[in-house]
DNA sequence: GTTTTTACGTCAGTCATGTTGACTTATTTG
DNA sequence: CAAATAAGTCAACATGACTGACGTAAAAAC
């Protein structure tokens, strides 16, 4: 654990503590999309239809504008791969209650089937990995990965998320 | 923390926590990679440039074979990356030392002072994040994350850093 | 020592997904 | 009513993936 270079230099450890995460971020992100990837592949779709799909399953009745400030991409970025969705089936656009300028946007029951078949590969890997690392260890992924994202949505998704358990409360 | 859906169906909780985990990776691989992607457009260059710059500089005289496993992308692909960077004086290339058809790859000088600048903006939103969560939730971030990894890697990432702390071992 | 395999590079074409900028429409808000 | 907002559209462009075909030099196999 002290070898030569920690001994001389305690910021060497620490740097390259750092690196090695942004590695496992990157490995973790490149083998977590590998799959889904694959069956889009199959319906000619991409990883942006991916995750326009996983968020409107997940937060139905999203508005456009609330998606674009998820996905922090322009809206005609949006624009093809959203209206390529809704040409094909599987998402429907739904005026705003309150505010009818807004397009509320739903999985169709062909979308819910492929958000499932995307998220089963998905959700397997991340099971495998919660169940090999225990649970005193996913407290430390979710707290570590809540400091690495922006404020807003750290904020946001600390408040959506009622099963969350916060740092001390294991 | 047991609410009427994990009363009812006690898998309902395992989903929504690992859907959460989707969702952090997601939100942390993007608000990582915003501010490199700012100092890359001053360059002209992109996200595939840093990739490239930061392993060759991880991995001084890297083959180009090892850099394309690492990347998982063809090497048309890195092609277009690599020989820009060639040119532009970032990277330089020798031929191996026992197999004379590789082409090691190296930063020059130029090359290390633009991946310094870009480590420093994300090994500081990595050092706030690692000084946030504590060291008990460092070692359950790498747990986790080294558990979503395909086993190639993740045994390649044990074997390669000697100051990795495995799970038993705090 | 010839053949085969490997490491690397290149040319050409295509596709997915991001960008900027300008403009339109419907609706809400001041 | 005027201004701001939500959403969409058209056009042009850049980046970074992909496939497929082909070339060259060096190493490995026979």
């Amino acid at each position: 654990m002290t070898d030569v270079k920690t001994a001389i230099n305690p910021l060497f450890l620490r740097e390259e503590e750092l690196r090695q995460a942004i590695e496992l971020l990157f490995f973790a992100y490149r083998d977590s999309t590998a799959e889904p990837d694959r069956i889009l592949a199959k319906y000619n779709f991409g990883r942006a239809h991916h995750r326009v799909i996983y968020f409107v399953g997940r937060n139905p009745d999203l508005p456009v504008s609330e998606l674009l400030r998820i996905l922090k991409i322009t809206k005609q970025s949006l624009s093809r791969v959203l209206s390529q969705l809704v040409e094909e089936g599987f998402i429907e656009q739904k005026p705003g209650h309150h505010d009818r300028r807004q397009r509320l946007l739903c999985l169709t029951d062909k979308g819910r089937n492929l958000e499932q078949q995307l998220s089963e590969a998905q959700l397997a890997r991340f099971a495998h990995a919660y169940r090999a690392a225990g649970a005193e260890s996913v407290v430390g992924f979710r707290t570590v990965l809540l400091g690495l994202i922006n404020e807003e949505d750290r904020e946001r998704f600390l408040a959506d998320r009622d099963s969350q358990r916060l740092p001390g409360e294991h």
